[in-house]
DNA sequence: AGCGCCAGACTAACCAGTCGGTATGTTGTG
DNA sequence: CACAACATACCGACTGGTTAGTCTGGCGCT
């Protein structure tokens, strides 16, 4: 059996992401080194530049994980047979629920996009494009069926919700009083009360 | 006359301090040597070090006076003699364009404090928690009077709209077709809806 | 004759990435 | 089945470069 394992059962590569992961999230990117990387992950550096290119690679791997992620869970919120407020309200508390259970990738999605390498910056900026347009169609249907206001710009509506989204990482503790669940349900209801006629 | 200031008239700490501001944003905190700080400034590290303890000061200092500005604008806004519905959408359309017209500010806000050191970063953060406990009595305010839905926790409203204001340096553009007094309304408005009872 | 203000060389530390080397497999061949 | 040829997975010392911060000294003003 090729040693892709270690004493551990995990895969080589995927304990080196999930150490870059929690550390750039702690440390930030340029605060974190390849040896407290591989240290964390119990590996050398040999091992981290066998599966990955360089330090950038690791930051893109984590992008492009949540990306589809995110993108995936939209997609079958917004193509389900409901009316279009149940499906904004259920897609919008959704992406709150799994930044929440993924805080760490949250952070390092909105404190680090500055630190990948130009053409990977574009792909995800480009990424994130196509979530935002997928979210704002889904707004602008309510609009158009009269069912939302329109009094602001659809685009406008969907940056306002994704800065709380954005804004999870900053305040959201685990240990506060508010579980997950709650929070998204909240969050979602102060978008749609706000997009009533 | 001691020579505080160059060819230019500005005084040296504030030309420090403006070419620091514009690095950071820019490229980051980390990414921005010291160097190149004084290089931008037209003087040398003595100059700096002579002026500044570290160059984390130098992001402290631009902490500082955000966020005394706008500390002050909330309070002259809560103070005022309107009601209630009116103090809360000017304050929440003026820390709009006060960020808009600060955006390097903004940036380095809400993507580098957890470079400031650690004492810093505690005194940052009680700034910022004053700041919030400001804005978040003038909505509890409003609940208890019934103008106000008390459907939604009254911090989780704060961080509601504050996260479209952190948001903002992502995605605003000053060529974009909105000025900042137009997305000023717009967010307040959205803010405002989503408090009708 | 002193002192604020600043220049610029210097230091000690750190860091991303490289590279030669080793160990453990797998495949091809007679 | 044996053995060579090759491939994969990884180690860890090393390199070339960068960095924050220090220090000595000097200029110009009072």
């Amino acid at each position: 059996m090729p040693r892709t394992t270690d004493g551990d059962g995990t895969p080589v590569p995927q304990r080196l992401l999930a150490a870059a992961t929690r550390l750039f999230a702690e440390q930030g990117y340029d605060r974190t080194s390849v040896q407290e990387i591989v240290e964390a992950a119990g590996v050398t550096k040999g091992a981290l530049y066998h599966y990955f290119g360089s330090k950038d690679d690791l930051l893109h791997e984590v992008y492009a994980r949540v990306l589809r992620i995110q993108q995936e869970r939209l997609d079958a919120f917004a193509d389900a047979d409901a009316p279009v407020e149940e499906r904004l309200r259920g897609a919008a508390a959704d992406v709150v629920v799994t930044t929440i259970d993924n805080l760490d990738d949250a952070s390092i999605f909105f404190r680090s996009m500055h630190h990948l390498s130009p053409e990977k910056h574009k792909q995800v900026r480009a990424e994130r494009r196509r979530y935002h347009e997928r979210f704002r169609a889904l707004i602008e249907e309510g609009q158009k069926k009269g069912v939302f206001s329109t009094a602001t710009p659809a685009d406008l509506v969907v940056d306002y919700h994704f800065g709380s989204v954005h804004h999870l990482s900053t305040w959201y503790r685990p240990d506060g009083p508010l579980t997950p669940q709650q929070v998204a349900d909240h969050l979602a209801d102060l978008l749609l009360r706000a997009l009533r006629p």
